[in-house]
DNA sequence: GTATAAACTTATGGAAAAAGTAGGTTAAAA
DNA sequence: TTTTAACCTACTTTTTCCATAAGTTTATAC
């Protein structure tokens, strides 16, 4: 039970790119060597964060991303579901409707799904405008 | 960020024995059978939960298993901590003090910090006492 | 209009973890 | 002494994760 690496560093990406909001279109080449995280493997993640359309993106020279909005408009929530394609504890809730056959009787059904909805609130809370406000001695800010 | 097969088979075995809790032993084959798990699997599980001190053991004939304690006295996190190695969302959580050269001024760290504790808080709050509880009907139960 | 810089695309590969199998050993009851 | 079941160790398979590589497309700068 752990969040991948695709989750931790589209998020990553995601908070560069609202701290250094500008005019300009910011290159990955910039991203990745402040994040100090591969520029290849980046790559191969920015396409989730785009059909999620969070981004803003412009080929070429001077080209780059930008955040498609307002930071206090983009959740956490919605980077790491784009990322990881969902926030699914167990595979059976990827479905609109439970497919898994033990779902009628499942005594342990209700706890995972009261703990999605748990994690999925938590991180729809947070906003990445929250976290660019947040000073280096707030660590903990989160905890309830 | 799913939950393993060893967390949820090792949570199905326990709920099997409070429900099936009585004076005699219940062997690991009775268990499998009921839940459809493979015994082979889980004779690997287990030890986990024998280090963890959930389980009272008896072997040769008419041996088998039962909890260590009553149901209400055996929360849900210990289970999935015991079956897992403990609940830590990132590797970095793992460790008593945060050895991550980032730790310091990590604007993701909160997060995810905020987000452990509240993991392990709601499945602290949950017993094997309270699953049992539950009825059919109460789907959505723990959801908040 | 050509060179350059960047996003985009697709393929490949290695490592690790997860999930499950298999065979044999030990212990206790019948 | 036979049977049953826990215990232990090793192995195999499958999947996911993480990353690299090579090339294509697009737009800007000169």
């Amino acid at each position: 039970m752990k969040i991948s690496t695709r989750g931790r560093y589209a998020l990553r990406m995601m908070i560069d790119l609202a701290e250094h909001d500008g005019d300009e279109f910011i290159a990955l080449k910039e991203i990745t060597k402040r994040q100090g995280i591969s520029k290849k493997y980046m790559e191969q993640i920015i396409p989730l964060l785009n059909q999620g359309h969070l981004l803003r993106t412009a080929k070429g020279q001077k080209g780059g991303y930008k955040l498609s909005r307002h930071p206090s408009e983009i959740t956490i929530e919605e980077i790491i579901a784009c990322a990881e394609g969902g926030i699914h504890i167990i595979d059976c809730l990827e479905d609109e409707v439970n497919q898994c056959p033990r779902a009628g009787y499942c005594k342990t059904l209700p706890i995972w799904e009261g703990l999605n909805k748990l994690i999925v609130d938590y991180l729809s809370g947070i906003t990445l405008q929250d976290v660019m406000d947040q000073s280096a001695a707030d660590i903990g800010m989160y905890v309830i």
